[in-house]
DNA sequence: TTTTATTTTGCAACTTTGTTGCAAAGTGCT
DNA sequence: AGCACTTTGCAACAAAGTTGCAAAATAAAA
């Protein structure tokens, strides 16, 4: 894992710090997606709060994270694929809130369908959430 | 258009008042979504904000507005339509984010197509965000 | 129409969330 | 180890959202 973690930030150029180290980390041990109060919260408050907020605006440029939309306000980031590269996200996500457990969960398997818009619109990039309950708390 | 404003208020049981009725006006009037920020701005700070947050939250219980899921951190609200009653909203909607004039259309007319989930994963509600050009702007 | 009960508003104070500048510490490179 | 450069943490600030409560507005009743 740390050898994932630290080519990976060598491969986007980034410098190998504790932070950045720990917080790829999380996302890469959470099955979920995180918000920026979850790694505060697992970090036990060794990072400062502007180094978290700086450090997952860094991944997004960098295309190892991507932010997902969400209806209350909270921002909530996820792991991009591979060929997710700087300034060449994927166009397409789709991600899956369970009303149960919150947890947000990056469908990467699952293919958008195409949407017919008015004329005129132009679609560039298309973003799914779909909610409702996941497999696990379908279980309980 | 002060008839329906009002009409809408008293079928959701709520008093009319001059914010609810100056605000809801500003859903009427508005082609796309209105965040808090633009409704503070609209009104000319007629209204106190605190006001603004409950009116949208009162709206948004009683089915009269939802909000809409952006990847910034602006929740941003858009009318109903007609048939969305209080506790039972619809459960597909699909907003169209504008990249150079930032309007979000609500498109009622366009059908959401159905997405294959896991094995377990049961849906309930499903947006779709599509982000591009607008017709308006790409007709520049 | 006036009175009364209930709801809504505005204010003040506060919490939470996010941003910026800058000195100190850490990282990468020779 | 020493030097250039990047990143971090602190402090101060700005923006966004919440809560309690008294005053004002609305709705209903007399």
């Amino acid at each position: 894992m740390q050898n994932i973690v630290a080519e990976t930030l060598k491969r986007s150029q980034l410098s190998v710090t504790d932070s950045r180290k720990k917080i790829l980390e999380y996302f890469h041990h959470s099955k979920g997606a995180l918000a920026h109060a979850d790694i505060e919260r697992l970090s036990g408050e060794q990072f400062d709060r502007v180094t978290i907020y700086r450090t997952l605006q860094t991944f997004v440029e960098k295309g190892i994270i991507h932010s997902i939309p969400t209806s209350d306000n909270s921002i909530r980031y996820a792991l991009c694929k591979d060929d997710c590269a700087e300034g060449h996200h994927h166009d397409n996500h789709i991600h899956f809130v369970c009303d149960v457990c919150g947890t947000t969960f990056c469908l990467d398997h699952v293919t958008i369908p195409n949407v017919q818009l008015p004329a005129g619109f132009k679609s560039k990039q298309t973003d799914v959430i779909v909610s409702g309950i996941c497999g696990k708390c379908g279980n309980i």
